[in-house]
RNA sequence: GGCCCCAUAGUCUAGUGGUUAAAACGACUCGUUUACACCGAGUAGUCGGCAGUUCGAUUCUGCCUGGGGCCACCA
């Protein structure tokens, strides 16, 4: 007899697939290949609700085109290169990054992460996705390291990266260039001062939220047509506290409707400061250090914040404030220590980006992205591009840049591939044309640098089998800007070929329409989910809605999952129970070869939406194919033949409860793996051949001789008996009430074939023939 | 300020240029004990607002309102 918990039927069949290899992917194998690029999740904690969300859904993808004959190329990687897992590790083994040596702090990473990967895995495991997790890469590991330095090298050598010194976007906090993809917005509320600046011994009032940078201003721009400016254009005015002189410049870009209409230029403010530096070449002074700090005479060593409030001082104890005002304004984040980001001149490298626009573009039109919209998303985001993708950051942890500088003779000297994967703070290089040592660089790539190589990667794990371009890139729709767009960068630099024939862009989960987070306290952790109601039941949800819409979590939702395991469950049983299976395909009954007909159009349907991605309607249709059909009209209209009828009879309900439920059962595989493979192998594994449901074949239509009027005789059946039911019900009689059914001519004509069958369900004790009518 | 998405029953989600807009949960009225009370039957209840296109609009278009997202601005 069947297992009835769910942590029983989860726990035989996981060791089941995982002893029979049952999702391994065949590299000999001469099917057609089915290729996801399946994300690898950050190594930091443990599964969230909205992993299990779109995980669940790739895997309904993933199950269907193993079943449609596909070999499924799916892999398992996981993200623990960048500072999220430098912070976990830190955390974890009580260390500070910056005290090690880097070498040091990979090891102990590298040794940390295999002590807590599989359990993070597992989760996933738990939730049935149906990965190869043989085929496995961690995007610190020493092949990844090796691809990404030997893809930075032919970067480089194609002339697709540079090292600028460069004002670039610097993080404070973690000391780093971050990328504009990396910046969040934020709204905050900041004293904006107008302060006096002086000219020829006049006031010129300049309003300001930055006055700390007072020591770094450079120039003053008024707007041309500014009546109020326009003589002193050319003039010098003078930086109040500091009493040097700058010039005052006329620059439409001044808004005479903002501030003041003054505006002072500093290095660097904000980033229009960048750009007014460099067209009326400036002289840049920097007066904050790498760790926000300043560093002019009057304010030496204060934090930013610091040099803020005590400028401030200083300029009211001078008298030079004239107006202070409270305003909110949103500024950019580094989104991963959410403070301000300063733009400091630093050497980094680059990757040319912005004279590829259009080709990125026209790479974005290449790929089907579903839902359609997202194409959108992407080219927004290539459209408002204004600096090339930095990849440098000055970490300690990361995959390190193989390069050396030769100060010498400023040449750059890039390792050779055949000592890669590399640290070259561990080896010394001499330059050929100097003979002098080499100064290796220190920097590391960026994360996306590496990990926008995962098809590349996850490739070579199987000696090049599978190639770009892929079918499948499942992933949220919050990185489309970072892990989408540079993956799509990567294959056209080094392929000149697009990633992935499909995008699939998943929606998030929200609680409450509230967009769940930690600091909240709104999260639903599925860990709860899965060892309350089991992991059929979490997906059966993430079923429920379609691909790229948002989904708010409700417990009812998963209850109805759960109810519905139980109900394909009971049914299951009570049809073995009553099975009679004759040897050969027995005739059919005209109610049982309708029905089949039934099924066969469900079939039909299920699959054109399978194959666009629709799996919500496949759960939807298959769900009220199985309950209302199968369950609560077939089984209850054969019930009586199956007691009571001759061999005949039974022997072709029989026939048709066997493969009425295993096709149902396979269409509910890719969504609910364990209760249709416990259902499978408890029943029907002794007649089938296939080791697995989830290697078993995708139906087709049922072979039977179908016939144009068999969808309204069955229609008009289900009709009768609704009538019955409801008279019935009106009445508040038992459903088993004898009655006196009186049918029109037109009904008992359509009806011919299934008389027998409705007499019995509907328990009619006399057949009339007039005007409809149900007595009791 | 620009762009994108969303608005359907009490709740959460489907769907459609045309009979009566579809499930689930909830509510209400009943029934049932030879698969299932984690059940069955039945009842009530819904297309944000305004205009346009159309014989006909919940569906297409425009505007408005509300919600979400992205970008720009951010002196």
């Amino acid at each position: 007899m069947s297992k009835t918990n769910h942590k029983e039927i989860e726990k035989t069949w996981l060791k089941y697939w995982e002893d029979k290899k049952i999702y391994k992917f065949n590299q000999k194998t001469k099917k057609k290949i089915y290729s996801i690029d399946s994300p690898p999740p950050t190594v930091s904690g443990e599964m969230h609700i909205g992993h299990a969300f779109s995980y669940a859904q790739q895997d309904f993808i993933a199950r269907y085109k193993r079943m449609c004959g596909f070999e499924v190329f799916y892999p398992f990687g996981t993200d623990d290169n960048g500072l999220p897992t430098e912070k976990l590790i830190q955390k974890l083994k009580h260390v500070k990054s910056s005290e090690l040596s880097r070498k040091e702090f990979i090891d102990l990473c590298l040794k940390t992460l295999k002590e807590i990967t599989p359990k993070f895995i597992q989760d996933w495991k738990n939730l049935g996705i149906s990965c190869d997790y043989e085929i496995y890469y961690s995007t610190i590991d020493d092949k990844t390291r090796k691809i990404s330095q030997e893809y930075f090298i032919d970067l480089y050598n194609n002339n697709l990266i540079y090292k600028a010194d460069f004002p670039t976007i610097w993080d404070t906090e973690f000391q780093t260039p971050v990328a504009q993809a990396e910046l969040e917005d934020r709204e905050k509320e900041t004293l904006f001062t107008t302060i006096k600046f002086k000219v020829d011994n006049k006031i010129l009032p300049i309003a300001t939220t930055r006055p700390e940078l007072l020591g770094a201003c450079l120039a003053i721009f008024v707007n041309p047509k500014d009546k109020r400016y326009k003589l002193l254009i050319g003039k010098k005015a003078i930086v109040p506290l500091f009493n040097n002189e700058i010039p005052i410049l006329s620059d439409s870009h001044a808004d005479m409707e903002k501030g003041t209409g003054a505006l002072m230029v500093c290095s660097y403010g904000d980033k229009y400061d960048v750009e007014a530096v460099k067209k009326h070449k400036l002289n840049q002074k920097i007066i904050i250090t790498k760790d926000g700090k300043l560093n002019t005479p009057l304010y030496e060593g204060l934090s930013i914040k610091e040099a803020r409030e005590k400028t401030l001082e200083d300029l009211k104890n001078s008298d030079l404030i004239i107006k202070q005002e409270k305003i909110k304004h949103s500024v950019n984040v580094y989104e991963k220590s959410s403070k301000e980001i300063e733009f400091l001149p630093t050497t980094q490298w680059f990757i040319k980006i912005l004279d590829k626009k259009q080709e990125l573009l026209k790479q974005g039109k290449k790929i089907k992205w579903n839902p359609k919209h997202m194409q959108k998303r992407y080219e927004n985001w290539i459209r408002g591009l204004e600096w090339d993708w930095s990849i440098s950051r000055e970490r300690h942890f990361g995959v390190p840049i193989p390069a050396w500088h030769c100060l010498q003779c400023d040449k750059i000297l890039l390792a050779e591939k055949s000592e890669l994967p590399i640290d070259p703070t561990e080896k010394k290089k001499i330059c050929e044309t100097c003979k002098s040592e080499a100064i290796p660089e220190t920097k590391v790539l960026d994360t996306w640098a590496t990990s926008s190589l995962t098809p590349q990667i996850a490739s070579s794990l199987t000696n090049n089998k599978v190639t770009i371009p892929y079918s499948l890139r499942p992933q949220g729709h919050d990185i489309i800007r970072t892990w989408a767009f540079y993956t799509i960068v990567q294959a056209l630099y080094h392929e000149n070929k697009i990633p992935w024939k499909n995008i699939n862009i998943s929606g998030f989960v929200t609680l409450g329409k509230e967009k769940m987070s930690k600091s909240k306290g709104n999260v639903i952790k599925p860990q709860i989910t899965l060892e309350e109601y089991g992991a059929d039941a979490l997906r059966y949800w993430a079923a429920s809605s379609k691909l790229g819409e948002n989904m708010d979590y409700q417990e009812k939702d998963i209850i109805t999952g759960k109810k519905f395991l139980t109900k394909i469950l009971n049914a299951s049983n009570f049809v073995f129970i009553n099975l009679n299976l004759p040897n050969r395909k027995p005739a059919l009954e005209e109610t049982d070869r309708i029905f089949l007909s039934e099924l066969n159009r469900l079939i039909e349907s299920v699959n054109s939406n399978f194959k666009n991605y629709n799996y919500f309607s496949v759960k939807l249709e298959s769900e009220k194919f199985f309950w209302q059909t199968f369950a609560d009209n077939y089984l209850e209209i054969i019930k009586n033949r199956m007691y009571q009828g001759n061999k005949k009879e039974k022997e072709s309900a029989s026939h048709t409860l066997y493969i009425s439920l295993l096709t149902i059962l396979k269409l509910f595989a890719p969504i609910t793996p364990f209760i249709t493979e416990e259902i499978y192998q408890t029943h029907f594994k002794k007649y089938e051949k296939d080791e697995s449901i989830h290697l078993s074949k995708w139906p087709n239509k049922i072979q039977i001789n179908n016939k144009k009027s068999d969808h309204l005789v069955w229609k008009t059946i289900l009709d009768i008996i609704s009538k019955v039911r409801q008279k019935k019900s009106e009445a508040q009689k038992s459903m088993k009430t004898p009655i006196i059914l009186t049918l029109t001519k037109q009904e008992k004509l359509i009806l011919k074939p299934v008389l027998k069958d409705l007499i019995a369900v509907t328990n009619t004790k006399e057949l009339k023939e007039g005007k409809f009518n149900v007595e009791l």
